[in-house]
This record gives C-alpha cells, structure tokens and sequence, in this order.
RNA sequence: GGUGGGAUGGCCGAGUGGCUAGGCUCAGCUCUGCAAAAGCUGCUACAGCGGUUCGAAUCCGCUUUCCACCUCCA
C-alpha cells in the first residue's frame, strides 16, 4: 500500500511513485512563516495542505520528521540594494524590539495552527538561531569559487552555476530566457549578473538586526536560511521540499542554487507546492488588502463575511479541493462547506453508535464487497498525490450508508463483523488522523449536557405518547431556537447541535 | 512583453479517451402525528471553432477569456 504513493514533483512535472532515501523515513521541509505580521488565511491553507500530507505519510506507517522554519531574520522589503530587512521595519513602526515582534506574532502563528487542529512539525527552527550555519555554508560557497564579495555582501554567482546545472529547472526556464525577458531592475550595481543573488548582506549602523562575521557586521541572505536549517536537520539531499507556488521562480530556485554551490547536490527529490487561496479570483495577499485574517473568520468580522464560519469549516472546505488548484473565497462556497462538514461528522457518530450482531458471514455479499471496496478506494485516492477531494467524495458515499444503516434503511447485517470493523477503523482515521477534523460539538462537561438532553427527550417522548403534540412540539420547538436539532428516529429520539 | 496554469451543470469542485465524482441548492417519493433528520429518485455540464479517432469534456491546433509568476509574498 505504502509503495503505490504516488507525488507531482514539480522539478520534473510528472506525478511520480514515492520513493523514500531511506526506507520507511521521510525528510519533510516546508517553507514557514515570516513573522512580521498576522498570518492570513492565504498562508493557512498552505500549511493545512501540508498538515494533511504530514498526516497521511505517518498513517501510511512511515516515520517523519517534519522540519517547517520560522523567518525571524532577512527577507528584504525591497529588491534593491538599499532593501530595509521586513523585521526591522516593522520593530521601528511600532517602536519595538524586533524580538518583542517575532516573539508576538510567532505565538499568534502556533495559536492559529492549534484552532486549525494543525499537528506541530517536529522541528521549527528560526533563521536567527542558525546564524552560525548560514554563515558558514556562505563560506562553502565561496571556497567553491560560485560566490563572490562586494563591499561587504557576499553574492550568489548564478551565471557560474548554471554551467554546472539547469539554474531555470523547477521554474521551467531557461537562464537565456530571463535575461531577455525579465524588467530591468534598479539598483543592482553591486551585482556581476542580474540573477545573482545575496547570502549575505552588509548591514548599516542603524540596521536593528546584524551579527558579526567574516566580512563585517551583517544579516543572512533572502533564501539562506531554509538552505542551512534543512541540511542541518534533514541532511544534504532529503525527501519533499515543499511551499506555496509563489516560491517556485524565486525562493526555491534560489535555495537549489544554493545547495548546488555548497554541496553540488539539489537538496530534495521531491518538490511540492500548493496553489494560491483567492478572492474573486484574485490571489489573497496582504499588499492587495484582500487577506481575511483567521479571527475574522472565526468572528465573521470581515466586511466581506456574511457569517463567522469555524476552523473546521474552513478545514473542510480547503480539503475539498486539491492543494494544487486555486480555490476561491466565497460565502457560498463555505455555507455548502459548512452543511457537507456537519454531514459528515454527524454520519461519523452514528458509526460510533452502531452495534453490529457479531455474526461473521455478510448478510448480502453484494453490499459486503461495495463497503470493503470504498474502504480501498479511500487509500487509492489519497494515494493519488493526497487527492482530499477525492477521499472525501468515497467518505460522503460510506456515509449514505452508515445514515441508512442507522435509520434502519438498510440492514447492517449485510455486512460481516470484519467488515464492519474495517468500516469503523478506516472511516474513523480517515475523518480523525487523515483529514485532521475534529467534532466541533463535543463538549467536555462531564456529561451534563448529554445527561440533560436525555431528560428533556424522555419528556417529550412522554409527551408523544400521550399524543399530547402541543407539549411535544414546544419542546422540539424551543431546542430549535438553541440551535438543537431533535432527530424522531425508528429506535427513539436522538440530537445534534447545528 | 516572456513563462506557466485555468475555463466543467443553479453554486462550489473532482476526473478520465468509451463506464456514477462528491458537496450545497431545487423538485418528487419513502419514513414521520406533523416536521426535522435520513434514504431513494430527478434536474445532467464540460468556453468557442476546427482536427485526430470507431468514439473526446478528456489528445492536437487556433480563437476568446481569466489568473499566477517575472518585485517581498504561502
């Protein structure tokens, strides 16, 4: 099962079987925040999309080490020469320390992963806290002759590189080509070629954030960071190497350039991205002003919101599309997210609920065998480079008949004891392990709340009896305005919260 | 201008050269004291124009159109 994963890579554009360094680990590095700002949900879906593939690589039965970093340094907010470090920027607007502002927004990024029920990695190292490691893979660089000084930054000669491999790969593009056809930029005099790039960059004196190194007071380069981090944790060639697209032409290919200076290797077999969230078909991001903020979300504070929508909501409507498409934002879209979320969390405890005679012989073959099949179906679709859509749709069938077996509408003795096991197990870690959603009902209070409902249902059941409808219906009538759903099934009364 | 990716039924969103996507909405039926919930059934689409093919929404070409990247961005 496990051997038949299979991956779009983007380096070479084909899905391809998954086949791991070493057997049964997988490396995993994927490009995190930088935490100068509020996350918005943009950022969000990318790392739900690989929380999702995290998720299913460890049900999958390999062991993962999970390595997302935290951008606490560089990242120019320009693209020249005179760029002011995005940190640092945002420390003097506020008049605060650029660790005060790290600090806040780095615990606003891991409270917003926790509402999203996104499983920490195992490793979130921070660029400030590798210093040392990119200022000595600058070094490498530099001893292997594809980098070069100038008054104090050090540079990435890309021209060089690319003699020894196709610098334009995961982007597609031949380095010829960029020059022809990329805008001429300002402010590049230091630079010998136009796509050489900095490691490390000379800081002025009122730069809030250098350390010291070889060539004066400086910080790292743009995309050294993830270079140095990955192959301290993960090594000099590792599994997947993920991000959102928007780091392909750039980011990325930076990051290959960089592995390739240092240790003549690309640093992953796989690359993985993940497709932009829009707005009205537009990307979301924060310079356009279309970002909706989690809170907002959860809140539906957002001008553009017409209601608060729940993290599992949102959850479950980025996994209804594949991490490789776009998706857009609408109030549609996640009202029809919402009702199909609930759907199937509420077919999930009726699973819970039922009880199977124990009888091992399948009452009907036929049905027997459609259940075991939609079970594997569930495996080959995620298998199918993590097709969420996909899964969801084969869990949304085994729905119709769990609901069916649960109303009686059909006969749960059709199906033998191991399979209805497998039904319970395979359903349950889908919804659970997989996919990562979580019942957002359930409320731990000791059972009173279920205690109470049973009370008040046994009165109004009482009430039926009697044909006392006028009692019975106040009841049902007045859960209703709480937002309760009274559910008069053949075996008694059950409830739901809406 | 260059490069890449799209255009699917009322809405969202998968997918494959011939076989049901799925969810939401709507209509009908069953169940029900009535409803709700649930089950079943129906509405049935692949931007346009050519071409390849026994057969194309799926492959090829052209057209229209949208988006992303080329500048930090998940």
């Amino acid at each position: 099962m496990t051997n038949s994963l299979k991956i779009y890579n983007t380096l070479t554009r084909q899905k391809e079987t998954f086949v791991p360094i070493q057997e049964g680990r997988v490396g995993l590095y994927v490009c995190g925040p930088t935490v100068y700002n509020d996350v918005h949900m943009g950022n969000c879906r990318t790392f739900l999309s690989f929380d999702v593939i995290y998720r299913y690589l460890i049900h999958l039965g390999y062991k993962v080490r999970y390595v997302r970093n935290i951008t606490d340094a560089g990242h120019l907010t320009d693209d020249g020469d005179e760029g002011e470090d995005k940190i640092s920027k945002k420390a003097r607007i506020d008049q605060l320390e650029p660790m005060e502002i790290v600090h806040k927004y780095t615990m606003g990024f891991r409270d917003v992963m926790k509402q999203f029920n996104v499983l920490t990695p195992n490793i979130e190292p921070t660029a400030t806290g590798h210093i040392v490691e990119q200022i000595e893979m600058t070094k490498q660089i530099l001893q292997n002759g594809y980098a070069y000084e100038a008054n104090g930054t050090i540079y990435c000669d890309v021209d060089k590189l690319n003699q020894l491999y196709d610098y334009g790969q995961l982007s597609g593009r031949k380095l010829d080509d960029l020059y022809t056809n990329t805008r001429e930029l300002d402010g590049q005099s230091d630079k010998r070629g136009a796509f050489d790039f900095a490691l490390w960059k000379k800081a002025n004196p009122e730069h809030l954030q250098q350390w010291q190194s070889p060539w004066g007071m400086g910080f790292p380069g743009w995309h050294l960071e993830c270079s140095a981090m990955s192959r301290k944790y993960l090594g000099e060639r590792f599994d997947i190497h993920g991000g959102g697209m928007d780091l392909v032409p750039i980011h990325h290919t930076n990051e290959i350039a960089q592995s390739m200076a240092c240790c003549k290797t690309t640093p992953a077999n796989y690359w993985m991205h993940t497709n932009m969230l829009t707005v009205n078909g537009t990307k979301m991001s924060k310079s356009l002003n279309n970002a909706f903020l989690p809170h907002e979300l959860f809140a539906g504070s957002h001008p553009l919101l017409e209601q608060a929508y729940s993290p599992m909501t949102v959850r479950f409507f980025f996994l209804q599309a594949h991490y490789s498409s776009t998706i857009d934002f609408s109030n549609e879209a996640l009202q029809a997210a919402e009702k199909g979320y609930k759907r199937l969390m509420n077919a999930h405890k009726s699973l819970l609920q039922l009880t199977h005679s124990g009888n091992q012989t399948a009452g009907n073959n036929t049905e027997d065998k459609a259940v075991l099949q939609l079970l594997d179906e569930c495996y080959e679709r995620m298998n199918d480079d993590f097709n969420t859509p996909q899964t969801i749709a084969v869990l949304f069938e085994l729905s119709s008949k769990i609901n069916a077996y649960h109303n009686k509408q059909a006969n749960l003795n059709d199906l033998s004891k191991d399979t209805f096991d497998r039904l319970i197990t395979v359903f349950t870690s889908f919804i659970t392990n997989v996919l990562g959603l979580l019942d957002e009902t359930t409320t731990a209070d000791n059972g009173i709340t279920e205690g109470l409902m049973q009370l008040v249902l046994q009165m109004r059941t009482d009430a039926r009896n009697r044909k006392d409808w006028l009692t019975s219906d106040i009841i049902r009538d007045r859960l209703n305005d709480l937002k309760i759903t009274v559910k008069d099934g053949k075996d008694g009364t059950t409830w739901g919260v809406d």
